[in-house]
DNA sequence: GGAGACTGCGTTTTT
DNA sequence: CGCAGTCTCC
C-alpha cells in the first residue's frame, strides 16, 4: 500500500492531482503551490499501485537541475532502482534515445553534441568556406534562423522563403545540416528534430515508445515550444500525459517558447481534469495579492488566483531613489540592518532584469563589506580551458569533428598559422572531406607541422585505449600540452586548477558500480535485455512485458545480457574502460555500452555544469529574474522598476512583450517569502549614458493597501511622460566618439511612437521632478529653450556638471543635438 | 605570435 | 561604460 504520510501532506487539490486515473491531465500549478511534490507523488503513486512499472514512465523536465531533483525525491520515496525510468531533459532523453537507435537516425553511436557556442563557429566557418559575405548574413541571425526552423520542425526543403535574403538562408540552413552530418555532430535543436522524425518515420520504434510510455509527465509545460510538443503528442498518443505548468510563468517565449501549448494541449489529448493549485505555501498575503492583482492585468490567461493561511504579513515596500548609485547604496543599508538582525545573507536575494544593472550593486556591496554571489557568470565547461581540453578529447574521439580541429590545431601554439589552415582548408573542401582526412595531401612546412598535430592526437588516442576515463582526460592533458601551456603562463594558475577539475569530473562520472553516471541520458539507455533483442534484430518489440502492472517492477523480463552486443558492435570505444562491460541491475535493465568518452562527452554539452557555485560562504544572492525562477528567498529586492528598463524597451511595444514582462514580474514577486522590497532610480547609467527613467508602469498595478512607499510619491502624467521622453530617443555612439557630443541624435521615431510621446511642440512639459534640475545650467528636462541657430527646442537630456555639463535638445526644426552647455547659448523660454 | 589600438555592441537563457 | 572581437604593427 502506498505510505500514507506521502499523501497526507497533500491538499486537497494536490491529492487530486497526485491520484488522478490514467488520462491525459493539465494540472495549472501556481508559484509555490508545491509542484514538484505533486509530480514525484504522482509517480511514486503510480508505481507503488502498480499501474506501471519504472520503465514505463517518461518524465520530462527543461533542466538538469530540476531533473535531479526529482530524481533525488523519488529515491528518497521509493525503495527501488530508478535506473529503467527514463527521468530527464528533453535533450537528455533524446540524446539516450538516438545513441540506441543512431543507426535508425543515420548518426554515428558516438556523435558529438554541439552546444550554442560550437553551433556558431561551425556556421562561421560553413560561411567562411563558401565565401558568404558575413555583413549580409550575419552567423548569429544564421544561427538563430536554423534554431528556429528546427524548433518548428522544419527541414531546409520545407522552409518557405519568399524573399532573396530567406532564400540564401534556407540554403545555408541546407549546407550546414549537411556539414554536420559529414562530421558527426548535432546540435541541440538536431537531438529533438532529429528523435521526432526517427519517431515519426519508423513505425515499430514508435509503436514500441507508444507502447512502452504509459505515463508520461511534463514539468514547466508552459516553457515548451512547438517541436517539444509535437514530440510528446506523437509519443504519448497512448500514454496518460500528465502536464504540469503555470501560464503567468511562461517568460521563455523569446526562445521559442510557447503557452499556447497548455491550451493546445487540453484541446488535443482531451483533457477531462484540469487542476488548479492555488495554495501557495510560500509568501505572506501582501506578496501575493501584489502578484494576483498584477497579472490580472494580462488578458488570455487560463485563470489562477495564489491564496495563502500565512497572514498579511508585512507591507510590501517601495522605494524611489535619484540614482542607481542611491538605489544601490539604500539596498546595501538595509540589507545590512537585516543581516545585523540575525537574517542570513543567503536568504537574501537581489533580482534585476537585465545583467548590466549588477555592476552598481556589485560595487556597493563590494565596499560594505557584504559577502555576495552572482549568478549567471561562466559554466565550468564553457571555460576556454576547458573548451580546449575537451576539443582534444572530441577529436581523439572522432578526428573529422573540424571545429575541434580548428580550435586547438594551434593552441597551445605550434607555429600554425592561417596561410598553412587555409591551404588545408582549401583542400578539405575539394575533396569533400574533413581537415583530418586532408591532411596526407598538404605538402610543405605547413604539411609538417599539421601532420605533426595529427600524428599527436592520433597518438593519444592509441595510448590511451587502455585507460580508464579520467586517466585518459589526464594523459591527453599532458600530450597535448595544455597544461604546459596554462603552467607557463602567470595568470593561468586558475585555468590549471579547472583542468584539474576536469580529469576530477571525468572520475566522477563513472560512479562507484561501474555505471557511467549522469542524469542526462548520458548514461545507460534503460533498455530491457529483451527491448535489445528486439532492437538489435529490428524486429518488432512486442517481446517487452513493461507497463504490465504486476506487484514487482522488474516488469521487463531479463534477458541476460543478450542481444545488447548487436547495438554496440559497431564504433568500439576509443577508451576501453573495463568497468563498463554490460551489468544487468536488479530490474533486469541494461546499460548500453557507449563509450565512455563519449558518453561523457555528451556530458559535457548537456550539463554545462554549475554557474560558479562557489557555496561555501553565506553569500547575498544576485540575480537576473529570469535566473531566480523555481528559487525563493526570505527577502527579495526587486531593483530598476523603471519604464525602459522593467517592463522592458524592446518588448513594451506589443502586448504579448509587455504581458511576458508582466508575467515576468509575477515571477519576481513571488520569489519573496517574507519580504518583498521594491525599487527604482530617477537616473540610471547605461551603456555610459546616463537616462532618466521613469516609474515602471508595473508599480501602478500594486494594491495599494499592500503597499507602503518609504519615499514620497511623485505623480502626475506629464510627469512620466517627461521622463519617457528618452525612450524615443537614440543616442549614436560612432558620431559621439568621433565629433564629441555636439550634433548628434537621430530621432528614432519608431521608438517614440512606441513610448507613445506626445508631441510637446517644444513647448514645456511641466512637473518633472525638480530636483533633477542640471546643476550649472538651470535647465530641466522638458523645458523649452531657444538656440541662436537651431531655433526652439525642448530639453530631452542632460548630462555631466560644471564644464563638461551638456544637454541633449530636440529641436522642433532642426532635430535633436547634443550641446556642450559651457559653450551653446540657450535661452529658457 | 602577441601587445595594444580600434570597433562595435549592449534583454532575458537552457539545452 | 565595459567587453569581445578584429586589426595592426613590431
Amino acid at each position: 500500500m502506498f505510505p500514507d504520510h506521502l499523501l497526507d501532506k497533500l491538499n486537497d487539490e494536490q491529492l487530486a492531482a497526485v491520484t488522478l486515473p490514467d488520462e491525459p491531465a493539465l494540472i495549472l500549478a501556481g508559484a509555490g503551490s508545491g509542484k514538484t511534490r505533486v509530480l514525484t507523488t504522482r509517480i511514486a503513486w503510480l508505481i507503488q499501485q502498480g499501474r506501471v512499472s519504472p520503465s514505463g514512465i517518461l518524465a520530462v523536465t527543461f533542466t538538469n537541475k530540476a531533473a535531479k531533483e526529482m530524481l533525488a525525491r523519488l529515491g528518497a520515496m521509493l525503495p527501488i532502482n530508478l535506473r529503467g525510468m527514463w527521468i530527464g531533459t528533453f535533450h537528455g532523453l533524446c540524446n539516450r534515445f538516438l545513441r540506441a537507435h543512431h543507426r535508425d537516425a543515420g548518426l554515428p553511436q558516438t556523435f558529438q553534441i554541439l552546444d550554442s557556442a560550437d553551433q556558431l563557429s561551425a556556421i562561421k566557418r560553413l560561411l567562411k568556406g563558401l565565401n558568404v559575405d558575413d555583413q549580409k548574413y550575419p552567423a548569429k541571425n544564421l544561427q538563430h534562423f536554423i534554431n528556429n526552423c528546427k524548433e518548428e520542425g522544419l527541414r531546409a526543403e520545407k522552409t518557405p522563403a519568399h524573399d532573396p535574403q530567406s532564400r540564401k538562408f534556407v540554403e545555408l540552413y541546407e549546407e550546414y545540416d549537411r556539414q554536420c552530418q559529414r562530421e558527426g555532430v548535432v546540435d541541440f535543436a538536431e537531438l529533438l528534430l532529429r528523435s521526432y522524425e526517427v519517431l515519426l518515420a519508423n513505425e515499430p520504434l514508435r509503436e514500441h515508445y507508444q507502447r512502452r510510455f504509459r505515463h508520461i509527465l511534463v514539468d514547466e509545460f508552459q516553457d515548451t515550444n512547438n517541436l517539444q510538443y509535437k514530440w510528446l503528442k506523437l509519443l504519448g498518443r497512448q500514454a496518460s500525459v500528465f502536464a504540469v505548468g503555470d501560464d503567468d510563468q511562461s517568460i521563455y517565449a523569446f526562445r521559442g517558447a510557447n503557452v499556447g501549448n497548455m491550451a493546445a494541449f487540453e484541446r488535443d489529448f482531451r483533457v477531462q481534469h484540469l487542476i488548479k493549485l492555488e495554495q501557495n505555501y510560500r509568501s505572506y498575503s501582501n506578496i501575493l495579492d501584489c502578484a494576483n492583482e498584477l497579472i490580472a492585468n494580462n488578458g488570455n490567461r487560463l485563470g489562477k488566483n495564489l491564496r495563502t493561511t500565512r497572514g498579511h504579513g508585512e507591507p510590501v515596500r517601495i522605494y524611489e531613489s535619484m540614482t542607481d548609485q542611491q538605489e544601490a547604496q539604500w539596498l546595501v543599508d538595509e540589507a545590512q540592518n537585516l543581516i545585523a538582525g540575525g537574517k542570513s545573507r543567503s536568504e537574501i536575494a537581489v533580482l534585476y532584469r537585465s545583467n548590466a544593472q549588477s555592476r552598481v550593486i556589485e560595487s556597493a556591496l563590494f565596499k560594505a563589506g557584504i559577502p555576495y554571489r552572482v549568478y549567471g557568470g561562466l559554466r565550468f565547461f564553457e571555460r576556454a580551458e576547458i573548451k580546449h581540453a575537451l576539443a582534444y578529447l572530441r577529436l581523439m574521439e572522432n578526428p573529422h569533428d573540424d571545429t575541434a580541429f580548428l580550435r586547438v590545431v594551434n593552441f597551445p601554439a605550434r607555429g600554425i598559422g592561417a596561410r598553412s589552415m587555409e591551404q588545408l582548408s582549401d583542400i578539405a573542401r575539394e575533396r569533400q572531406c574533413s581537415l583530418h582526412q586532408a591532411v596526407p595531401y598538404l605538402s610543405g612546412k605547413a604539411g609538417k607541422t599539421i601532420g605533426d598535430f595529427v600524428t599527436m592526437v592520433d597518438g593519444l588516442r592509441f595510448e590511451t585505449a587502455g585507460l580508464r576515463l579520467p586517466e585518459a582526460v589526464d594523459q591527453m592533458l599532458e600530450t597535448s600540452g595544455l597544461r604546459a601551456h596554462y603552467r607557463a603562463e602567470k595568470e593561468g594558475q586558475e585555468r590549471l586548477e579547472n583542468l584539474d577539475e576536469l580529469v576530477n569530473a571525468a572520475a566522477n562520472f563513472i560512479s562507484d558500480d561501474g555505471m557511467v553516471s549522469g542524469i542526462a541520458g548520458a548514461k545507460g539507455f534503460g533498455l530491457s535485455g529483451s527491448e535489445q533483442a528486439a532492437l538489435a534484430e529490428g524486429a518488432g518489440f512486442d517481446a517487452t512485458g513493461g507497463g504490465q502492472g504486476d506487484a514487482g517492477f522488474g516488469a521487463d523480463g531479463l534477458a541476460a545480457g543478450g542481444g545488447a552486443d548487436g547495438l554496440a558492435s559497431d564504433g568500439g570505444p576509443a577508451i576501453a574502460d573495463g568497468a563498463i562491460a554490460l551489468v544487468p541491475d536488479a530490474d533486469g535493465v541494461l546499460d548500453l555500452p557507449i563509450p565512455p568518452l563519449a558518453a561523457f562527452l555528451a556530458h559535457a554539452s548537456l550539463e554545462a555544469g554549475d554557474n560558479q557555485a562557489e557555496a561555501g560562504q553565506d553569500a547575498m544572492q544576485l540575480m537576473t529574474v529570469h535566473a531566480a525562477k523555481g528559487l525563493e528567498f526570505d527577502v527579495v529586492f526587486l531593483t530598476g522598476l523603471e519604464e525602459g528598463l522593467f517592463p522592458h524597451e524592446n518588448a513594451a511595444a506589443e502586448t504579448s512583450g509587455l504581458e511576458e514582462e508582466r508575467r515576468l514580474m509575477y515571477v519576481a514577486i513571488t520569489r519573496a517569502r517574507e519580504r518583498l522590497y521594491i525599487s527604482h532610480a530617477q537616473t540610471r547609467m547605461l551603456h555610459g549614458q546616463t537616462r532618466y527613467n521613469v516609474r515602471s508602469r508595473f508599480l501602478g498595478e500594486l494594491p495599494e493597501g499592500c503597499c507602503k512607499w518609504l519615499t514620497p510619491r511623485i505623480s502626475g502624467y506629464a510627469a512620466q511622460q517627461a521622463g519617457s521622453v528618452k525612450a524615443g530617443w537614440k543616442r549614436d555612439w560612432k558620431e559621439s566618439r568621433s565629433t564629441g557630443w555636439e550634433e548628434l541624435g537621430e530621432y528614432d521615431a519608431k521608438a517614440a511612437r512606441r513610448a507613445d510621446i506626445p508631441d510637446t511642440g517644444g513647448g514645456p512639459v511641466p512637473g518633472w521632478v525638480q530636483k533633477q534640475q542640471a546643476s550649472d545650467a538651470g535647465l530641466r528636462l522638458g523645458q523649452s529653450v531657444r538656440h541662436a541657430k537651431f531655433g526652439e527646442g525642448v530639453v530631452t537630456n542632460i548630462e555631466g556638471s560644471g564644464s563638461d555639463a551638456r544637454a541633449q535638445i530636440n529641436f522642433r526644426s532642426a532635430g535633436s543635438k547634443w550641446l556642450a552647455l559651457s559653450v551653446a547659448k540657450l535661452e529658457p523660454l
